[in-house]
DNA sequence: GTTCTGACA
DNA sequence: TGTCAGTA
C-alpha cells in the first residue's frame, strides 16, 4: 500500500525522474493518481517501471515494449497473480516470502480462518510456520485468494482451488519442460554436455524457460477465463431475470 | 520548497 | 538523458 511521489519512485527503482516522465509520455507506465498537482504512484507502478527498465536494458525499443505490454493487457490480472512482471525481470528471482502474523490472517479472513483450513494451507505450502507466526511463500497468491474471499467465495473453497491450481500448473509446466528436454536437450545424447561456445546458448535456453512457461500459461488461462466468465455472468443474469428481479445489485 | 511542462542540446 | 526556465 506504499505511495510514492515521483521522486521516491525514481530513487526506489534506480531510474531518474526525467526518465519516468518519458516512459509515462510513451505510454509505458500507467497514469499516476493525481493528488492536486502532484502525481502519486503505487507498487503497481513500481513493478511496471522495473519491467520497463529491465527490458530497455536488454535492448528492446520503446515501441516493442509498448506492444508487448498491450498484448499482455488482456491477461493482466492473471499475470499479476503469477508474477509475470517479476518473472520478466533480470534477477529472475521469485517472489519474496513475507512473514505474516496470525493477527493479520485473522484480519483478512475473519472467522473463516479455522485450525482445519490453516492446516490444509500448511500442507499445500501456501503457508509455512515460522516461530510464533507464519511466512507466505507467495504474497501474490495470498492477495489473489483474499480478493476471492472478499467477493464472497468461502475460504475453504479458495484454499481447495489453490491446491488444484498448483497441481495443474505443475503438471502443464512439467509437460512443457519435458518437451524442451525431449527435443532440445536429449537428442544430443544421454550424458551430453554443451561444450565451448555452445554453453552460452544453452545457458540462455535454460534461463529463458521459466518466463516462457509462465507467459504460455498466462495466455492459455487468459483465453480460458475470457470464455468462462461471460458464460457465468450470462447464466447468472438469466437466472435473476427468471426469478423476477429487475435490478440485480450484484449480478456476479 | 516541490512538482509539472516544455524546450534545448 | 540531463538541465533549465516558468508555473501552479
Amino acid at each position: 500500500m506504499a505511495d510514492y511521489r515521483i521522486d521516491d519512485l525514481a530513487r526506489v527503482s534506480g531510474t531518474t525522474v526525467r526518465n519516468i516522465r518519458v516512459y509515462q509520455d510513451r505510454g509505458l507506465l500507467p497514469p499516476p493518481i493525481r493528488r492536486g498537482r502532484t502525481a502519486i504512484y503505487t507498487d503497481a507502478h513500481l513493478s511496471r517501471l522495473r519491467l520497463v527498465t529491465n527490458m530497455l536494458g536488454r535492448g528492446y525499443a520503446f515501441a516493442q515494449i509498448a506492444e508487448m505490454l498491450a498484448a499482455w493487457e488482456a491477461g493482466r490480472s492473471l499475470a499479476d497473480v503469477l508474477g509475470l512482471e517479476e518473472a520478466m525481470g533480470v534477477p529472475w528471482s521469485s517472489e519474496l516470502p513475507t512473514p505474516i502474523t496470525v493477527r493479520e490472517l485473522r484480519r483478512m479472513f475473519g472467522n473463516q480462518l479455522t485450525p482445519s483450513n490453516t492446516r490444509k494451507a500448511l500442507e499445500l505450502g501456501l503457508l509455512r510456520r515460522q516461530g510464533m507466526g507464519f511466512v507466505v511463500p507467495s504474497p501474490q497468491l495470498l492477495e489473489a485468494g483474499y480478493e476471492l474471499v472478499k467477493l464472497g467465495v468461502p475460504l475453504d473453497e479458495v484454499i481447495e482451488l489453490a491446491g488444484v491450481l498448483q497441481r495443474e500448473v505443475d503438471h502443464v509446466a512439467g509437460l512443457m519442460v519435458g518437451l524442451v528436454r525431449q527435443y532440445v536437450l536429449d537428442p544430443k545424447g544421454e550424458d551430453w554436455l554443451p561444450s565451448g561456445d555452445e554453453v552460452p546458448y544453452y545457458a540462455d535456453v535454460l534461463r529463458r524457460l521459466p518466463p516462457v512457461v509462465i507467459s504460455a500459461l498466462t495466455a492459455a488461462v487468459a483465453r480460458s477465463t475470457a470464455r468462462v466468465i461471460p458464460d457465468m455472468v450470462g447464466d447468472r443474469l438469466e437466472a435473476l431475470i427468471k426469478s423476477g428481479k429487475s435490478t440485480p445489485s450484484n449480478p456476479i
